[in-house]
RNA sequence: GGGCCCAUGGUCUAGUGGUUAUGACAACGCCCUUACACGGCGUAGGUCACCGGUUCGAAUCCGGUUGGGCCCA
C-alpha cells in the first residue's frame, strides 16, 4: 500500500499552485474582498524562523478567508530600503558607502537585495504561502517610491513638515540621524572616573564622577541635589573645570541623585539624553563637542580629530598624569546604540526634516481606537507609545540606498524648491531643479543628498496596495484595508508611523483590524541572536521535516504570544499529516462514487455528523478570532480520535457493502469538510488527499479555491447516542487490549446492561457486533447483579452555591459514607453536622459511584456510558 | 526605573472560580485490527514559580516577591 510522502508530493502541489494561479485576487470580482496588509519583507538577508512564523500565520488567514468566499487580497511584497541592505553590502562587498561613487552604490545595494527577493520567494513557496504575485510589489520600485514622494510632497504643502535644528540621535559609524525608534539599549561595561574640579579663588578641590571624561571641553554646569547638605556650600559658586580651565556654576537640581558617584554632576553637551533635558531647563548652549564622524572637534584642544574613544584614553591618561584622576570604577550601564550596527549613539544638533506628529496625538489616539485589535491587549501597548511621544518623527537620514527626499534647497538663502508631483519619481541629486535660480534670492538650487527613513516608505503600505493616486475605483474598494497583520516588536513604528501618515494624508483609518503575532524564542526561551550564536534557521528543518510539519509547529503557537521553539512539533506535525493522509485513504476507497443522503441515518452516523457540526462552528468562531492554534487542536483531536479512531472503526464493517450507504454519506460528507478545516494548516497533504479521494468526484480543481463546508445541524439526541456506543466499543476494545488478546480476537457474547440500555443502543446493535467481533450481542434492562454504592462523589458546583459554609463539611460528610442502601441514595440523604444540625440533602448534590456484582462468577464486566457490559470471551 | 505579557509532570503546552488539571514529545509495557507500527491500547510522571489576601471553594480573581520575554526611559 502506497504512503504519503510529503518530499514527493509537497514540490508536486507547489509548482500546480503556480500553473493555476489559485491565489491571484481578482479585480472583477463582486466577492467580498479580505485585504492584508502583508509586512514586506526587509531583503536584507534569508528567512528566518520568526519569519517563517509570521507570514505562516498570516497565510492561515488568507486561506481561511479564501475558503469562506472572500475575494482575498495577500500580496506579495519586499522591503528594499534603508540601512539594513547597506550595512549587509558593505560587509559582504567590503567597501564603505561614503568612499563609492553614490549611484554605484545604490546599484551595489539593489542587486544584492535582487538576490534575496529570489531566495525568499521560494522559501515562501516551500512553506506553501499563499500569497499573490500578481499584486507584487517593492519598496524600491520607482511605482512606489512615487507614492513615497508624492505623500511627502502633499504633507510639506499642508504645513506638516518642517527642518528643524534640533539635537538628534546620531548614530557616528553609519553617519546617519536615527529615530526614537530605532535607538536600542544595550548593557555594557564603563569606567566611572573621579576627576578633581577646582572652585574659583579658593583652589578647593572638588571631585566629580563622569563616565564621559572627553566631553569635559563642553562642560557647562556641574549640579548637586538641593538635599544634598554635605554639598551646600557649593551652590551659586563658580568652578574650574580640569584640562580645558572652563568656569562653570554650580546650581542644585533635583534629578541629581546625591548616591550615585560623588553626588555631582557634570552637565555637558551632550552626553545623554539627562544632559539634553538640563540644556533645555537651563537654556545653555550647544556647543559641539563631537561631529558627525565620531571625532572630537576643535573645541576640544589637543584632543581634536580623534575618535570619541581614543579621546576618552588619552584624556584619563593625561589626567592620571597630572593627578587630577583620583580613581576609577566598573560600571555597567545601559547606552542607546544603533539598531543595526550596535554603535553607541550620540546626540548632535544636526539639521534634518521632522513630521508633526506630537500634536496629533490625540487624533492618532482615537483612530487607534477605532480599530480591532487582536489581541486587544496589544491596542495598550500601542496607546503607551503614543501618550509616551515627546519628540517629532525624524524622516531624513544621510544614507543612499532609499527613496530620495524630492526637493532642492537654495545654497545661499535656504529656499526649498518641492519637486513636482508629476515627476516623481525623482532624485534630486541626479535631476536638475524645475527651476533654475531661487525664487526668492536668484541664488543656485543644490538638490538635497538626504534620504528618507525606511518608514517612510513603509508606513503607506495601505496606500499603496488599495491603488492610491493610480485607480480611483480601486482605491474606494479596497480602503480601508481589512486586516494588518504584524509582529509586537514594531508596533511603535510600522503600526504607528501607518496611522499617523494615513491619518495626515486621507484622514481614514488604514485598516479595521490588526493582528500582532509574538516571536519565535530559541529552544531554552532566550530570543535568538546571531551575538548569542542561537539562531535557527528554518531551512534545514524544511528539508527535515516539510512545508506542512513547519506549518504546523506555527499553528500550535497561541497569537501574541512568545514561544521557544520546539522541534518535536514539527515531528507531531509530520505524523498527523500522515494520519490526515490516511485517514482519508480509507474514505477514497469506501467512496468509489459520490455518496448520496441516506432517506435514514444510522445512529453513529448521525452522531459524527452531528460532532462535526460542532467543530466546523467552533473552528470559525476561533479562526474569526485569528485565534488558530485553538482550531487546530480541535481539528486534530476530532480527525485522530473522535472520526478515526472511534467513527471509521465502528463503520469499517459496513462502509464498504452497506445497501443504503449511510456509512459512506458520513464518511464522505466529514472527511471532505474536516479535511478543508484542516487544508488552512496544512495545504500539501490536504490537497494531495484531495486529489487522490474527492477530485474525481468534486469540481474544484483544487482543495484550496473550493468552498468552506456547510456545518450539519447540530443533533443532542444523536450525540448522546452515539457517545455511548462510542464508549462501549472503546471499553471493550480497552479491556482486549489490557488482556493481551489482539483487538480482532473473536468473542462468543457481550450482553449490554442497563435501565436505558435499549434505547441507547437501538439502531447500534450490528455496529457493535461487528466492531468488536462478538458472535453475539445482547442489550437488556437488567440481569442478575448485585448493585451496590461504592461511594458518593459530592457534586461541588451545587453544594457550594446552596449550602455556602456549611458546603465544606456536607462533602465531607457525604464522601465518608458507606454501606449506603441504592434505593435510599437514590431518593435523598441526611446528614448530621457538627453543630447537631441535621440537613436534607437531595440527590442532586452527589454522584453515586456503583459497584456491581455479578452472581455469575467467571465472566467479566466493564462500566461505560452509564451501561454495564458483560463480557464472554 | 515604567508599560504590556508570561511562569502548569523531564521538555513544550491546554485550561481564566467548582475540588479527580488537558494534550503532545520523550520513557516503559502490551498489541502487526484488510487507511495508518509515522499505528492502537495502557502505565508511570505535576504540592499548577513563591508569599499573602478575597471566597463555602483558587492553577484560575486581587496584592506583593522572584525569574523570563517584548517595548521604552
Amino acid at each position: 500500500m502506497a504512503q504519503y510522502d510529503w518530499r514527493e508530493s509537497e514540490p508536486r502541489w507547489q509548482a500546480k499552485w503556480k500553473e493555476w494561479d489559485i491565489y491571484r485576487f481578482d479585480p472583477k470580482s463582486d466577492c467580498e474582498i479580505f485585504s492584508i496588509d502583508n509586512p514586506p519583507r526587509y531583503a536584507s538577508g534569508a528567512l528566518h524562523l520568526g519569519h517563517a512564523y509570521g507570514y505562516t500565520v498570516i497565510d492561515f488567514a488568507a486561506r481561511y478567508k479564501r475558503l469562506r468566499g472572500y475575494n482575498v487580497f495577500f500580496p506579495l511584497c519586499f522591503d528594499v530600503n534603508g540601512t539594513p541592505v547597506e550595512v549587509r553590502v558593505e560587509k559582504v562587498k567590503g567597501v564603505k558607502a561614503s568612499e563609492v561613487p553614490r549611484q554605484e552604490f545604490i546599484k551595489m545595494c539593489s542587486e544584492f537585495a535582487e538576490k534575496y527577493i529570489g531566495e525568499m520567494t521560494r522559501q515562501f513557496e516551500l512553506l506553501g504561502e499563499s500569497m499573490d504575485p500578481s499584486i507584487y510589489y517593492r519598496t524600491d520600485a520607482e511605482y512606489y517610491r512615487r507614492l513615497t514622494q508624492v505623500s511627502f510632497i502633499r504633507m510639506f504643502k499642508k504645513g506638516l513638515v518642517y527642518k528643524g535644528h534640533f539635537p538628534i540621535n546620531w548614530c557616528t559609524r553609519c553617519g546617519t540621524a536615527l529615530a526614537d525608534a530605532e535607538v536600542n539599549y544595550d548593557s555594557r561595561k564603563t569606567k566611572l572616573n573621579y576627576i578633581k574640579f577646582h572652585e574659583m579663588g579658593s583652589g578647593r578641590e572638588v571631585l566629580i564622577a563622569t563616565t564621559r571624561p572627553e566631553l569635559l571641553c563642553t562642560c557647562l554646569l556641574v549640579a548637586v541635589h538641593p538635599d544634598d547638605v554635605s554639598k551646600a556650600d557649593l551652590v551659586g559658586k563658580e568652578l574650574v573645570t580640569p584640562m580645558f580651565d572652563r568656569k562653570v556654576k554650580v546650581v542644585t537640581d533635583p534629578k541629581v541623585d546625591p548616591q550615585f558617584g560623588t553626588g555631582t554632576v557634570m552637565i555637558c553637551s551632550i552626553g545623554d539624553k539627562d544632559d539634553l533635558e538640563w540644556i533645555m531647563k537651563y537654556s545653555l548652549p550647544l556647543d559641539k563637542g563631537i561631529d558627525e564622524a565620531g571625532r572630537m572637534t576643535e573645541l576640544c584642544g589637543k584632543y581634536a580629530g580623534m575618535p570619541v574613544t581614543d579621546a576618552r584614553k588619552a584624556i584619563i591618561e593625561d589626567m592620571k598624569t597630572a593627578g587630577l584622576l583620583v580613581k576609577q570604577e566598573d560600571l555597567d550601564q545601559n547606552i542607546g546604540v544603533c539598531w543595526r550596527c550596535h554603535t553607541p549613539i550620540e546626540f548632535l544638533k544636526i539639521p534634518q526634516w521632522f513630521i508633526r506628529s506630537v500634536e496629533f496625538k490625540g487624533q492618532v489616539l482615537e483612530m487607534v481606537d477605532s480599530i480591532v485589535w487582536k489581541p486587544e491587549f496589544m491596542k495598550i501597548r500601542i496607546q503607551d507609545w503614543v501618550n509616551s511621544l515627546a519628540w517629532d518623527w525624524v524622516v531624513s537620514r544621510q544614507r543612499y540606498f532609499a527613496t530620495a527626499i524630492p526637493l532642492w534647497e537654495c545654497a545661499d538663502c535656504g529656499h526649498v524648491l518641492l519637486a513636482e508631483e508629476k515627476d516623481c519619481y525623482v532624485d534630486p541629486t541626479v535631476k536638475a531643479p524645475p527651476k533654475d535660480r531661487c525664487e526668492v534670492c536668484g541664488g543656485k538650487y543644490v538638490g538635497s543628498k538626504e534620504v528618507f527613513d525606511t518608514w517612510m516608505d513603509s508606513s503607506i503600505s495601505p496606500l499603496y496596495n488599495a491603488f492610491w493616486e493610480r485607480d480611483e475605483a480601486m482605491f474606494k474598494r479596497l480602503y480601508p484595508m481589512t486586516l494588518r497583520p504584524q509582529s509586537h516588536d514594531i508596533i511603535r513604528t510600522w503600526a504607528y508611523y501607518t496611522i499617523l501618515r494615513e491619518m495626515l494624508l486621507i484622514g481614514e483609518k488604514p485598516w479595521s483590524e490588526v493582528m500582532i503575532h509574538g516571536f519565535v524564542m530559541a529552544p531554552d526561551g532566550r530570543p535568538m541572536h546571531s551575538s548569542t550564536g542561537n539562531i535557527i534557521d528554518p531551512m534545514p528543518l524544511l528539508e527535515k521535516h516539510g512545508g506542512d510539519a513547519m506549518r504546523y509547529y506555527a499553528s500550535t503557537c497561541a497569537l501574541g504570544m512568545d514561544h521557544a521553539f520546539k522541534e518535536q512539533e514539527l515531528v507531531r506535525g509530520n505524523r498527523l499529516a500522515t494520519k490526515a493522509w490516511n485517514v482519508m485513504r480509507m474514505v477514497g476507497s469506501a467512496c468509489k462514487e459520490k455518496p448520496p443522503k441516506p432517506r435514514k441515518t444510522h445512529p453513529v452516523d448521525a452522531w459524527i455528523l452531528s460532532r462535526f457540526g460542532a467543530l466546523v462552528q467552533a473552528v470559525e468562531k476561533h479562526n474569526d478570532e485569528y485565534q488558530f492554534d485553538r482550531s487546530m487542536a480541535l481539528i486534530q483531536d476530532f480527525l485522530w480520535h473522535e472520526f478515526a479512531d472511534h467513527y471509521i472503526e465502528l463503520v469499517k464493517h459496513r462502509a464498504y457493502s452497506e445497501r443504503d450507504g449511510g456509512a459512506r454519506y458520513a464518511l464522505y460528507t466529514v472527511g471532505l469538510g474536516l479535511l478543508k478545516l484542516a487544508s488552512v494548516f496544512l495545504p500539501h497533504v490536504a490537497e494531495d488527499a484531495y486529489q487522490l479521494n474527492f477530485k474525481q468526484h468534486e469540481k474544484p480543481v483544487s482543495i484550496h479555491v473550493s468552498e468552506w463546508p456547510k456545518a450539519p445541524s447540530l443533533d443532542e439526541a444523536a450525540e448522546r447516542k452515539g457517545e455511548a456506543v462510542k464508549d462501549i466499543v472503546a471499553a471493550v476494545r480497552s479491556w482486549k487490549s489490557a488482556k493481551g488478546l489482539s483487538l480482532n480476537a473473536e468473542m462468543s457474547r457481550i450482553e449490554i446492561v442497563g435501565g436505558d440500555a435499549k434505547a441507547v443502543v437501538s439502531g447500534s446493535e450490528s455496529d457493535i457486533k461487528e466492531t468488536l467481533k462478538a458472535k453475539e450481542v445482547e442489550v437488556m434492562a437488567k440481569v442478575d447483579l448485585k448493585e451496590s454504592i461504592a461511594g458518593l462523589k459530592p457534586v461541588h458546583a451545587k453544594l457550594g452555591p446552596t449550602f455556602r459554609k456549611d458546603a465544606k463539611a456536607i462533602a465531607d460528610e457525604l464522601a465518608s459514607m458507606q454501606d449506603i442502601d441504592p434505593a435510599t441514595a437514590m431518593k435523598g440523604l441526611h446528614v448530621t453536622l457538627a453543630d447537631g444540625r441535621e440537613l436534607s440533602i437531595g440527590p442532586e448534590f452527589y454522584e453515586l459511584e456503583k459497584r456491581d456484582e455479578s452472581e455469575r462468577g467467571e465472566l467479566e464486566y466493564i462500566s461505560a456510558g452509564g451501561l454495564t457490559i458483560l463480557v464472554y470471551k
